[in-house]
DNA sequence: CTCTTAAAAGATAGCGCTAACATTAGATGA
DNA sequence: TCATCTAATGTTAGCGCTATCTTTTAAGAG
C-alpha cells in the first residue's frame, strides 16, 4: 500500500502519535492557533471568511481527518448511537436497522450495533462492551431484559428506546413498537370470521415476542370455544423458510383436519406454502396459511400471503428519532409510541 | 429515568466530565493509582491477585465502564473496523456483514457501518465520515472507486480489504470475492449445455458487479454464436421480487420465443418463477429460470432453482479476518483471496 | 546481612481536541 | 479624543486513559 507520508513532512516521528496529522499540524501551516481551526470545522461562522477558506485549503492539502476520540473525549458526545439487536441475517431487523440507519446517518450520528441471537446472556455482555463506547444514546430489543442488563442502561444515563413491542412490561425510559399479543389476535378473529374452526398455529424461534402473538392467537380461539393445543406445533429452532416447510408436515402428520395454519413469521409461511404446493394442496381451498409481518415476497407469491402488516422500518426510524430529539433537548410528545400494525387479506386465507 | 447517582456521591458536579465515573474514582475508592486499575483490567497479571479482586469488586461496585474514547486517544487504536456496504436492506449484504460481524465481535472489535445506496458519490462522503472514527481497519465494496476515496483511503494509513469481487480493477491494499464474470460465464455455459438456444438476461440495478456478471454471460453466449442483444432486458431500478415479474412480463412481451431467462439475482428469479406461475408456464418446460446467488427460498421454491452459490457470509468473515491478522502483525498468506463460486443445478433449469 | 533480581506499584506526561476565559484589533459614538 | 462595544483570535487547562520510566517491595542467593 502507497502510503501517504504528509505526516513524516511534518516532523513527528518520535511522538506517541501514529503520525497522523492533527489540528495544530494545520494551524501551524498557515500560522494560526488550533483553536481557530477547530473554530472554522466546526462553527464556521465564528471565524473571518478569508481566514475560512485558507485554512480549508490546508486542511485539504494535508489531507486532515479530524480524530473523534479526542473529540469524544474533550466534550463527552460521541455522536453515536447503539443498537442491540437479536440478529441482522432476519429481515425483520435488517428492515429495523435500516430505518435506524437512515434517520441516524441523516443527522450526522453513527450507528454501532451488535446481535444477540436471541440470548439475554449475550445481551448483558453486549451492552456492557457497547456502553463502553459511550454512546449518546441506545436502543435495545424488546420489553424482556435481565436485571444487570438493566441496571446498566440506568447507570449509563442516556436515552434509551426498547423497540418492537409495547404494552408489555416495564418500559425502562422509551419504547417504539405494536402489541404482538394483538395482532395475534387480529390474526385469529380474522380467521375465526372467515369460517376456519380447525386453525393451527406453527412457530418457531419462540422469542418472547412470538410467544406473545401466539397467547393473542391461541387466546382469542379459545375464547371463541376453539380447540387450541391440539393444532399448535412450535420449535426453539431459527426461523426459516425450509423449516416452514417441515413444520407444516409434522403438523398434518399430527393432525390431518386442520384446515388452517398461522404461521409465526412470513418465513415460515413461505415454506409451508412451498410444501403445500409439492404436496398439490389447494390454499386456501384444502388449507389456509397465514403469516406475519409482510416481507416483500408476500405480495409476489403464489397464492399472495394473508398476513399482517408490521411497521418494521418505521420502528427503527421513529426510534432513532426518539433519541435523536432527546439529544437535542426537544420535546417529546410520548415516551411510548404505539404504531400498530395492519392485518393484509390477500389469497392464501 | 432512575438514574444512577454514584458520579454525584464522588462529588465531581463541577467539572467538564458528565458526571461519569471514571478510573481514578476508582483508585481512590481502595487508594491506589489510577495505573494499577487500568492494569488490573487490561493486564490482569501484571497485579497483585489480591489487590486484582478488590479492584474488580470496586469497579463492579461503582458500576465503572471504561471511556473508549480516551483510551483510544491514548493508545491511538479504537478497537473498531469500518465497514462500506451498498445497503443493508439486501440479503446478500446482510448475509456478508453478519459475516464480518461475527469474525469481529469474537476478537473484541467494533463494526462501524455504512450504506452507499450504490452511490460512488455517497462512498466518497461515507469513508471521511468513516476514517473519522479512526477504525484500525476498513471494508468497503468493490473496486470501482473514486479517486478520491482512493487517496483518503491510502493516507489513513491503515489495513483495508475490497471485498465482493476479485480480478477486475486495482486492488488498493487487499481483497476478498470471486470473478462476477467467471460466473456469469460459467451459467451461460451451463445452459449452453443443457440445449437452451433463445436465452434471456434480466438485470436490475446493474452496478458494476451485475454488468460484469452480465457481460461474463453475454460473451459466452456470442462466443457460442447464440443471439444476445434481443434477449436482454435490464434497468437501474433497485432489484426485488415484484420487479422480476415485471421484467420477466416484459422481456416475454418483447421476445416470446425466449426458452431461458437468467435473473440477475435470485430476487429478481423469484419474481420470474411466481409470475410464470400465475401464467401457468411450466418450468422449466416451457420456459427455464436461473437465478443468482443462491439465498434461503432458491431451494425451497417450487420449483427449486438453479443458481450461482456465492461465498457470502465467507466473504465478510474473510475480510474480517484478513483486518485483523494485519493488524496483529500475523502473516497474511495473499492479499487476495478468490473465494470462488458454485453453480447449484435444481429443477427450474 | 548484603547484594542481586524480579515483581508490583507509582509518577509523569501526553494522546488531540475543545470549554471557558482572556486578549487584541477595529468599529462606534459621545 | 477616549471610553465602549463587538468580532476575531488566542491561552490555558483538562477530558480519561495509558506509554514510559522510576521507585518501592519482596524474594532469593551467597
Amino acid at each position: 500500500m502507497n502510503r501517504d507520508n504528509t505526516a513524516d513532512k511534518l516532523g513527528k516521528s518520535g511522538s506517541r502519535s501514529k503520525g497522523r496529522v492533527t489540528l495544530s499540524d494545520v494551524a501551524k501551516v498557515i500560522g494560526v492557533s488550533a483553536i481557530t481551526v477547530s473554530r472554522a470545522l466546526n462553527d464556521p461562522e465564528k471565524v473571518n471568511p478569508k481566514l475560512r477558506v485558507r485554512i480549508e485549503q490546508a486542511v485539504a492539502e494535508l489531507n486532515y481527518v479530524p480524530n473523534r476520540a479526542a473529540r469524544s473525549l474533550a466534550t463527552s458526545t460521541t455522536q453515536t448511537l447503539a443498537v442491540v439487536i437479536p440478529t441482522i441475517s432476519n429481515t425483520v431487523f435488517s428492515n429495523v436497522l435500516k430505518g435506524i440507519y437512515d434517520y441516524t446517518t441523516r443527522h450526522n450520528y453513527e450507528v454501532l450495533f451488535a446481535s444477540t441471537y436471541y440470548s439475554l446472556q449475550n445481551e448483558e455482555k453486549l451492552i456492557a462492551k457497547l456502553l463502553a463506547q459511550h454512546p449518546d444514546g441506545i436502543i435495545t430489543t424488546g420489553l424482556d431484559i435481565t436485571e444487570r442488563s438493566k441496571a446498566m442502561l440506568l447507570s449509563a444515563n442516556i436515552p434509551l428506546v426498547q423497540i418492537m413491542e409495547v404494552g408489555t412490561g416495564d418500559v425502562i425510559d422509551m419504547s417504539v413498537g405494536f402489541s404482538h399479543f394483538d395482532a395475534g389476535a387480529s390474526m385469529a378473529k380474522y380467521l375465526i370470521e372467515q369460517g376456519y374452526r380447525n386453525i393451527g398455529f406453527i412457530g418457531a424461534q419462540m422469542d418472547f415476542r412470538s410467544q406473545r402473538r401466539m397467547q393473542g392467537f391461541l387466546s382469542t380461539l379459545a375464547d371463541a370455544g376453539l380447540e387450541t393445543d391440539k393444532y399448535l406445533l412450535t420449535t426453539t429452532t431459527p426461523s426459516d423458510i425450509k423449516l416452514g416447510g417441515q413444520l407444516l408436515a409434522d403438523l398434518m402428520a399430527k393432525q390431518p383436519d386442520v384446515d388452517d395454519i398461522f404461521c409465526n413469521n412470513d418465513d415460515l409461511a413461505y415454506g409451508a406454502i412451498f410444501e403445500c404446493q409439492r404436496r398439490k394442496l389447494r390454499i386456501p381451498e384444502q388449507i389456509a396459511i397465514a403469516g406475519f409481518n409482510d416481507l416483500d415476497a408476500s405480495a409476489s407469491i403464489n397464492p399472495s400471503l394473508t398476513t399482517v402488516k408490521t411497521p418494521l422500518y418505521e420502528i427503527g426510524r421513529s426510534a432513532a428519532e426518539l433519541l435523536i430529539n432527546t439529544l437535542k433537548g426537544r420535546p417529546i410528545l410520548s415516551k411510548t409510541l404505539d404504531l400498530g400494525f395492519e392485518l393484509i387479506v390477500r389469497d392464501s386465507a
